[in-house]
DNA sequence: ATCAAGATTACCT
DNA sequence: GGTAATCTTGATA
């Protein structure tokens, strides 16, 4: 038996109350998991690119202007799902993150896979094999991601303190190995340094 | 009731 | 590197 999947826990309710930034960098290892009831299947993928966002200070959150249907979730405690529907055609998963009311969440935007890829490729490209390229395209990107997982508005606050949906614990990446950029796809607080990533890893939406 | 914008992607040159 | 597609949401009247 693989000596990793022992140690492996699911990551609790102290892991996503912690602070924005550094729960974002804590992230980035991490196995997300999600067991697709619908789907009838377990599909997991390790977590190598993720961007912050803060409504208090980020005029590119969300939450910026205050509480509205769609972003409620985002102003629970840490550890809820928050999906969105964007351009017509895509979802973008974020886990919430911090106590009550901060309105702050990361967005999920790239992952490796690890189990269900035949899954994976079904949802996004109709067919369960992959070529090494297809398998680099699966799931490096918001919408790609939640194609391949088949998370969508039914997925909407979610928590994962569950059992259908969380992270499981992995070793820290060591912080020589994170690269932090500016955020991808946004036209307000552009300058804000809150885009993490493993680097060198195949899987990053973007350079 | 109407309208513009959008935390993207796929496809084109 | 550029851009069309596509429709929900939130703001404004």
């Amino acid at each position: 038996m693989n000596p990793m999947s022992l140690k492996r826990q699911k990551l609790s309710i102290d892991f996503y109350t912690g602070e924005l930034l550094i729960v974002a960098q804590q992230l980035l290892g991490k196995m997300f998991v999600f067991n697709n009831k619908n789907l009838g299947r377990k599909l997991s993928a390790k977590i190598v690119e993720v961007e912050a966002y803060n409504g208090n200070i980020d005029e590119a959150a969300h939450t910026f202007n205050g509480k509205t249907e769609r972003n409620k979730i985002m102003f629970e405690r840490g550890g809820y799902l928050y999906v969105y529907f964007t351009y017509g055609k895509h979802f973008c998963a974020n886990i919430v993150t911090g106590k009550e009311e901060e309105g702050t969440a990361i967005l999920l935007r790239g992952m490796e896979a690890i189990d269900g890829i035949e899954s994976f490729s079904q949802n996004r490209f109709g067919k369960t094999s992959v070529d090494n390229k297809e398998k680099k395209n699966l799931l490096n990107g918001p919408g790609k991601i939640c194609q391949a997982f088949g998370i969508s508005k039914e997925q909407y606050g979610m928590d994962l303190l569950s059992d259908e949906i969380y992270l499981l614990d992995a070793p820290r990446i060591p912080k020589n190995k994170i690269v932090q950029t500016t955020r991808i796809g946004i036209k307000k607080s552009e300058e804000l340094p809150w885009r993490f990533y493993i680097e060198d890893n195949s899987n990053v939406s973007r350079k």
